[in-house]
DNA sequence: CGGCCATTTGAAGCATGTCAAATATCGTGG
DNA sequence: CCACGATATTTGACATGCTTCAAATGGCCG
């Protein structure tokens, strides 16, 4: 999104953070004053229960942006926390000076707001996988997913992608536990549509994995 | 949203529209040139798949924008359908006669920024609904999340709202089946939570229902 | 009154959860 | 470079929440 006046935004730039795996970017419910971009690693959206469940919202992947709703609105407090899958490097903006660099021009704020409408797609996209598919469709789904984002970014080579994701983060984002995403796991590489050998992933049947996401 | 300049809203309406319950208001995957408000009813944005399933994303009532997308972006497509569920009353305008009276000043872009958000946040709350709650606590939850809006506008009077869901609606919100929704509304019925005479519902015991939608 | 639609209820099956233990993998320090 | 501990994956047996399918009941409107 940011990347469309790269001039104007390295003026914006206030710092570089690098976070190791598994660490808080941005804690649920305090306000925040900074807007990031993912540069390197994978990210994600969660929703913390007191109990210790945990309900994953997105993925963050190279080039996405963190707390744009910091940009429109003042002290807003995400509903959720932010952490980092990966090591990870950030760019930290003030939202005032994106603002500015965002929102001053008609063309900005259509791609300003293409991005955030593109992003709601992807939780509606989740929405549908967990409440209407069995765990086999919705793991192939989340695979799908990643794959397309990663290949539009050119981060696809013969149909091998980076995958860290644990195990348990996937049941996270789709609502099951480890021990089912594991089976469901074990039963695509079955099926021959993908090959995992961490932390690679290789999709062997591409309309085979559309298939499965599809049906039932 | 869109009640902020009443003067400039009622130049920029196009059309009052009138459907019955369960009409489809705007189908998916078309563009949209038209932005609607909902001045009557219920209604819901419902992603509709081949063989049947529903997954509805979020109901909308009164007072509630629909097709905002069609605002910042020209000619987008919905990647949902929107549908009444009761008789409803919807106004229509240009996109382009709002996006400059919304979003000429500062003040009106941010208040669009705040519905989107809000609305995201809607579709948030859902998924860790299903994806991390029993029936029973997203049943409960999502009686709260629409008595608390309805109560926003004055819609709830000694604990009694208007609840012209089919438990089908509830169903295909929570990725649930009718048989089960019934099963679960039947025993926060017997827990004394709630009471339904259709199409109306009242708290009983607003607490008692609050501790159902967190527990377990 | 009759027909349609929604709710209610039952019995049986299955997908997924739960709990626990074994195995594999990885990063780290010796 | 190896050994260790921590963490993640894999697997099993069993429990259960939810689905499926079907039929009965109830409410509403023409």
């Amino acid at each position: 999104v940011l990347a469309s006046d790269p001039g104007r935004l390295a003026a914006a730039r206030r710092e570089v953070l690098r976070l190791r795996p598994h660490q808080l970017i941005w804690e649920a419910h305090t306000p925040i004053n900074r807007v990031f971009t993912l540069k390197e690693g994978w990210a994600c959206r969660v929703i913390q229960f007191p109990d210790g469940r945990r309900q994953i919202l997105s993925f963050l992947l190279p080039g996405d942006t963190l707390c744009v709703e910091a940009i429109p609105v003042d002290d807003y407090r995400l509903p959720y926390a932010l952490r980092a899958i990966t090591n990870v490097t950030l760019c930290a903006f003030a939202p005032d000076d994106l603002s500015e660099a965002t929102l001053a021009c008609q063309q900005h704020r259509k791609l300003f707001a293409r991005y955030v409408l593109g992003q709601l797609e992807l939780v509606q996209g989740r929405l549908a996988d967990i409440g209407r598919r069995r765990a086999i469709g919705a793991v192939a789904h989340l695979i799908l997913e990643l794959y397309e984002r990663l290949a539009k970014l050119d981060l696809v080579e013969g149909r091998e992608m980076a995958f860290p994701l644990r195990q348990e983060d996937i049941a996270d984002a789709l609502g099951l536990t480890t021990a089912h995403v594991n089976r469901t796991l074990l039963k695509l590489r079955r099926l021959g549509l993908i090959e995992v050998s961490p932390p690679k992933l290789r999709v062997l049947n591409l309309d085979g994995l559309r298939r499965e996401a599809l049906s039932n």
